[in-house]
DNA sequence: TGGGGATTT
């Protein structure tokens, strides 16, 4: 064995191991209906306890796993037929085709349904048009949310395809920043955050005809707060009008609930006892191996697997899932050191790391076809398990761990960040070992044992067990809702709903009683954290709202302005030198904002008001150019910088309506920029103590500056930061010094805006 | 001396 003559380490072994027992035990429910088999079944409700897997979307199990799945026919055919558009021909051979029927007779018979349906069976593109087909649209529209923007948008293109229709007529879509939909749109494709949003304006949703929430199993924290208004609302739109449930309702809606995999009865129970329909996918099968020992070292076993896999497998690309940067870059060096010691004629390993915080400009290479047959090894995190799908991945070698985030409501200080490796769910399992199989048949390695497997959690906890409530608590407020009255799926930890209380009281949203007040209000018509929505109404005052809505704007954005490379740690030092202010990283941020934009005119610094005057005009493409070529230099995300950019113009006009002119500047004075933001971030600050360390100042936690930080090493009397992760230590992440004095005043203050 | 991944009229 080469490798071996390499490492004196030993490949580990594998025995194949069909999962036998990954279909949970379950208890016969009276509800399943299977419409894999299509219209034979009309009418006919067979148990699916008696004969169908469900719980195991990624693989099949059953005796025929291995081979490849049978593709129906289209039904319609014979020489007297014309000729199918190979799009509609594609559309009836999915797997779900076969249902159409059953399915729409199913949920015109009943309020909700839930459809539980594998991966590719066409779910998502198809139950729309068959709800459009029924006459569904013909009172409302058709609304299908997404946890993620890139689905609605891709989704809402193909399906305007299907239709034959130009997107944003027939079919559109809505997400943040990008909306294409017009009168006539029938079918709307949307992020579970837009939807939650136009609860605020229309709390019975009045104009869906049906809602289809998709990906439900992923419980997103927008997802639940959906669900749980979605049975009010039926309770409202659905009774007769005697407003006893006789008769008919003028305007009724109809939710339909979609998940890939397991948590269906749940989801069923929640809406009352809701039917279950099935559909099988079209998944092509993967064959699973478990070690037959746990690994140690999962690094290391992952090694060892690739050159196996590389040396005695057959040509196709591998996808190993790590837990992070660091694990990533030190596989990525060792499998780059043992692929230049390989034998002649063995194939070229082209070796690309994939996680969020990657450099723009390497992206690419991850669906770039490698040269001279060499084979793709694609090391990721969890990005790759449901964000971003990769072509020509054959097999799969699963770490089984992976980060999660965790938030620990603080009883003092606000609450904490965890962010720590652990043990993945099987839901994840399943969804990682799916990868290996989307074009052909696949392989997948797990890198633990059957028994650990069956030793893990069938899914994560949905978010709102694990996140911050303030935000959530302060929109339910608006509607004149109680997170704590609250029809939930899951009800988030009494500590987690006080702690959320405790920072709307001190940031002045609510009053003593808990009653919203007008500041609370305010705040919640920002589409921000509490937090940051403070500090811009503090900024009014201060007359620094121009550098708030700067800093703001970035912190809210979803990735990280810095990109930091580990091997050009002294050349990015070097590059963003210049934009360091010496009171911390917000304004360090400020100045990265004010520079960019300033690059855009003639590569000079500038005041930013020939930029603003510029942009008004049109973009130019120089500007752009120039721009890109500044963050490119001092290794700025300029992703992150046009995203900030969007959000500013969208609070910019959240501004106009809450009577704060967004133009007002405090020019080059530093002090109304960090004394606005610590409005916000009130909970977050600490004090310097004798020894050097820091600790809060509400609660007694140390805290130390995060590494990253500008201000990492500095001593100084008391910071305010955006958050606390906890990881190896407590670090305090976007820290700025402030003067000690300012929080003399500052409760009183917020009591007193309240 | 260290950064799982989404999302918001």
């Amino acid at each position: 064995m080469p490798v071996a003559s390499t490492s004196t380490k030993k490949i580990p072994l594998f025995k194949p191991s069909p999962i036998k027992h990954s279909t949970p035990k379950r208890k016969p429910i009276p509800n399943w209906v299977d419409v894999s088999d299509g219209e034979d079944h009309i009418g006919k409700r067979k148990r699916l306890n008696s004969h169908v897997n469900v719980s195991n979307g990624a693989f099949k199990h059953h005796p025929q796993a291995h081979s490849t799945p049978p593709r129906k026919k289209p039904r319609v055919s014979g020489p007297a037929e014309e000729p199918l558009e190979p799009i509609q021909e594609h559309r009836r051979q999915l797997p779900i085709a076969r249902g159409k029927d059953a399915l729409v007779q199913e949920i015109i018979a009943n309020e909700v349904t839930v459809l539980l349906g594998e991966t590719g069976s066409g779910k998502t593109t198809q139950v729309p048009q068959y709800l459009l087909d029924a006459g569904f649209a013909e009172q409302g529209i058709i609304g299908i949310t997404q946890p993620r923007k890139v689905a609605a948008i891709s989704l809402a293109r193909r399906v305007s395809v299907e239709q034959g229709q130009p997107l944003g007529t027939r079919v559109g879509y809505s997400v943040r920043f990008d909306e294409r939909a017009s009168a006539e749109t029938k079918i709307k494709y949307m992020t579970d955050g837009m939807l939650t949003r136009e609860l605020l304006g229309d709390s019975l949703l009045s104009k869906y005809s049906v809602i289809v929430i998709d990906e439900a199993h992923e419980r997103t924290l927008r997802t639940d707060l959906l669900l749980a208004n979605l049975k009010r609302i039926l309770r409202l739109r659905n009774k007769g009008e005697d407003g006893k449930g006789k008769g008919k309702a003028r305007n009724p809606l109809k939710v339909v609930i979609m998940s890939a995999t397991l948590d269906a009865e749940k989801f069923s129970q929640f809406f009352h006892s809701a039917k279950i329909i099935y559909v099988k996918g079209r998944q092509h099968p993967v064959k699973i191996y478990h070690s037959a020992q746990g690994q140690q070292d999962y690094v290391d076993a992952a090694l060892r697997t690739f050159f196996q896999i590389h040396i005695d497998q057959p040509p196709g690309d591998v996808l190993i899932f790590l837990p992070g940067q660091e694990d990533i870059e030190s596989l990525e060096k060792s499998i780059e050191l043992f692929a230049n010691q390989l034998p002649q004629g063995h194939p070229e390993v082209m070796v690309v790391p994939m996680f969020a915080a990657l450099q723009a400009s390497q992206m690419p290479r991850v669906f770039a076809v490698p040269q001279n047959n060499a084979r793709k090894c694609i090391l990721a995190t969890n990005i790759a398990e449901t964000s971003i799908t990769i072509p020509g991945v054959r097999y799969v070698i699963d770490t089984g761990k992976g980060k999660e985030k965790r938030y620990l409501a603080g009883n003092t200080g606000g609450g904490l960040d965890t962010l720590m490796t652990r043990d993945i769910t099987q839901s994840s399992a399943m969804q990682r070992a799916g990868r290996a199989g989307r074009e052909g048949p696949g392989f997948c390695y797990r890198l633990y044992t059957e028994e650990a497997f069956a030793a893990m959690l069938p899914a994560a906890e949905p978010e709102i067990m694990r996140c911050s409530l303030a935000q959530a608590m302060l929109q339910l407020l608006c509607l004149g809702q109680d997170l704590q009255e609250l029809d939930l799926m899951d009800m988030p930890d009494h500590d987690a709903i006080s702690s959320a209380l405790r920072t709307l009281f001190l940031l002045g949203a609510l009053d003593s009683h808990r009653e919203l007040t007008p500041l609370g209000r305010a705040m919640a018509s920002f589409p921000l954290e509490p937090t940051h929505a403070r500090a811009v109404i503090a900024s009014k005052e201060l007359g620094s709202t121009a550098e708030v809505l700067d800093v703001i704007s970035v912190l809210a954005s979803s990735s990280k302005l810095f990109v930091d490379a580990t091997d050009k740690r002294a050349e990015i030092a070097e590059a963003r030198r210049a934009l360091i202010h010496p009171a911390g990283d917000h304004l360090t941020l400020l100045n990265t904002v004010r520079a960019y934009r300033a690059a855009g005119v003639n590569g000079e610094d500038d005041d930013g008001e020939a930029e603003r005057r510029k942009e008004a005009k049109g973009k130019g493409k120089v500007g752009r150019d120039a721009r890109k070529e500044w963050a490119r230099a001092h290794f700025i995300s300029e992703r992150t910088l046009r995203e900030a950019a969007a959000i500013r113009e969208q609070l910019c006009v959240s501004c106009e309506r809450a009577g704060i002119d967004w133009r007002v500047s405090c020019g080059e004075r530093e002090e109304p920029v960090l004394l606005s933001l610590a409005h916000g971030l009130a909970q977050n600050a600490a004090l310097i103590a004798p020894d050097g360390t820091y600790k809060q100042i509400m609660g007694q936690t140390v805290v130390k500056i995060h590494p990253g930080s500008s201000m990492a090493d500095k001593k100084v009397p008391a910071i305010i930061y955006d958050e606390l992760v906890y990881t190896n230590q407590i670090y305090a992440r976007g820290v700025s010094s402030i003067s000690k004095s300012f929080f003399a005043t500052l409760g009183a203050f917020n009591r007193r805006e309240a």
